[in-house]
DNA sequence: ACTGGCGGGACACCCCGTTCCT
DNA sequence: AGGAACGGGGTGTCCCGCCAGT
């Protein structure tokens, strides 16, 4: 029996049920029929709105990397106020939250997402090469700013400093490094790259 | 037709083919029939010598992770010999190569063999937990040489270092990335670290 | 390329292919994919409507004893009319058609069926039983009616009658032993328990 | 490590090790397996003594028969003594112990047994038809004897008798019926057959 | 002659993505 | 939109039979 009441918006209602599954059950589970049970509606309405479930999976990726550009926007907001270590830790913390490295797990576990996703991302595994970037054009503008070193290369600590933070969050079992931890990782990367640092 | 002949180290012989499927088909693809079919064997050999088929990926990366202790090895010997980012470069390779990248998929991509190996590992994603731990040594000897500045903090940089470096190795498809952006990548995190740079 | 069409009476479309399987190949051959196969639908259809396998052979025997309370029904019309060997005979011939025979020696020959049944019947093997039951309650009725010696016990002439006739069919292979096998059986079993029998 | 010591009458080690299984673990879980473990040997020492599995039934089946021609003879001997319903019921209990019941099941349950019993037996269930066999075999030296009624047929009745106290047996669940049961069907169905009861 | 690992096949059970009738 | 079914695949577990070693 139909309810014949179509959802409002379906992809987004459904993205929102991927990541409770995630959140809930980790990255392994989801699966499309835990997505729509999630959300209580047919298996079927999934295949209406994505081609397939993998489809799914790599728009479910790029709504999170939506999620970064509102880090991005805010990043550009801050530019010359607080500290650089401040707003990168601010950035870090927030793409690399539960969702952020759930979404990581998909890209590197799922071998069809990935091949996917290979066409749209220019290189490196998708969604941290969005937080490089994103990372990078930040330092970029602080360093023109003056508020990084002259010599600093904005892309290599990008690079640096998106690595090391998703090895030290993925590393934390269930919940998230102390804000202490990030501090230490943020400021070793970004020692020599402040200006004025002791010499 | 059974040979009747017993297999000279089975498990040896599975992990082996193990590392050939996952080269070949990738890690998503190592079923327990991928890994046997492989070698050309039984299914039931490979239940023989291993409780269950998460048990054998346990194991697998047990078997890395002393291929690892192999690249600690050569460091311990190399300390004081070339130059650190020679030799970090070479551990890096050395453990991010194909089989490493993809042992770290299966680490982080199958929920049940990440929760049995959170009881060897003292924290962290466990294969890369260990290079962590592998660089950290090395470092820290290097520095009581005199080669690492004393200011320097060995397990930070190894930190860094793994975090970064598996992102590098991992972004690139299918190939390593040119030995030119490793060391760009090393000598960028040791900078600083080094002692005599310049001031 | 699934149908999207609902079986219409799953259960006894695959009660029915299991007949078929029984029939042709024997009830040895009665596994859950010969099931699903001679009905020509998926593996999974089995288990959507039977917990386990051994509850489908369980509710398959269950389907049976439903057939006989067909001849039950019958024989009860049948009280009074012809005669009491005749009625005797119909009902043997009805219980211990091939695939009445098929089914006790799934009750007989499957530990796991026998086993859950226990609960069922009150006592016996279970398709047995209730061919028991079903002529004595046919007797007892037929001697309220003069037309069995007072002398007579319904239950013992029913357990002989069962066992004897269920002796014989078993044995005839393939095919069933012709008519006037049986009715020297009923009548043997029946002489003495007839009224006025010469004297 | 093989012993190098042969096993003395293996063969009768062997059936001796499946009737302990079948009693223990009942005649589903009759398997070469079960047969060698039981026994303590290698599972090649029932395949250098029997061509295979299915035979070591056939064989196990053949020494079982053999053991009903040891009440076949007791029964020889009786001939005359004590009473027809006692030496009948003597006959009926031992032939219907619980590994001539596992047996009985054995014949039934096995496609491939009774198959290749087909060509040792007459006709109708192996086990059962050479128990009818001695039945009648004593009842017709009874009924020369004159303490049987001239008008009995001993086959008949042996059919009869056989029949119907397999399905008594049988359908005691572990242990065996008590004797006063055997005895009312015993007597239930040689009444009118006993010389002189009543007329 | 016995030992025991292995081959090969089958089975039950389970899960997933997907289709499509109702 | 709902939900049964589909086809494919995977795992774990049997079982029987074979045969190289000892």
């Amino acid at each position: 029996m139909p309810t014949g009441v179509a959802l409002q918006d379906p992809r987004e209602q459904l993205f929102a049920a991927a990541d409770r599954v995630m959140l809930r059950d980790g990255p392994g589970a989801l699966t499309s029929r835990a997505v729509t049970e999630e959300l209580g509606v047919a298996k079927g309405v999934l295949h209406r709105h994505f081609v397939d479930f993998d489809d799914f999976l790599v728009e479910l990726v790029g709504a999170h990397l939506r999620g970064l550009s509102v880090i991005a926007h805010e990043l550009e907001r801050r530019v010359g106020t607080l500290t650089v270590v401040a707003n990168t830790r601010f950035a870090l913390t927030g793409a690399f939250d539960a969702l952020g490295l759930a979404v990581v797990s998909l890209v590197i576990g799922r071998d069809e997402v990935r091949r996917r996703l290979r066409g749209t991302a220019a290189g490196g595994i998708p969604y941290l090469a969005e937080i490089v970037e994103l990372l990078a054009d930040y330092l970029e503008v602080e360093k023109r700013q003056g508020r990084l070193a002259a010599t600093a290369d904005p892309r290599t600590i990008a690079v640096t400093l998106t690595g090391t933070s998703h090895l030290l969050f993925a590393g934390e079992l269930g919940g998230l490094p102390d804000e202490s931890a990030v501090d230490e990782v943020v400021e070793s990367v970004l020692v020599g790259a402040l200006p004025g640092v002791g010499h």
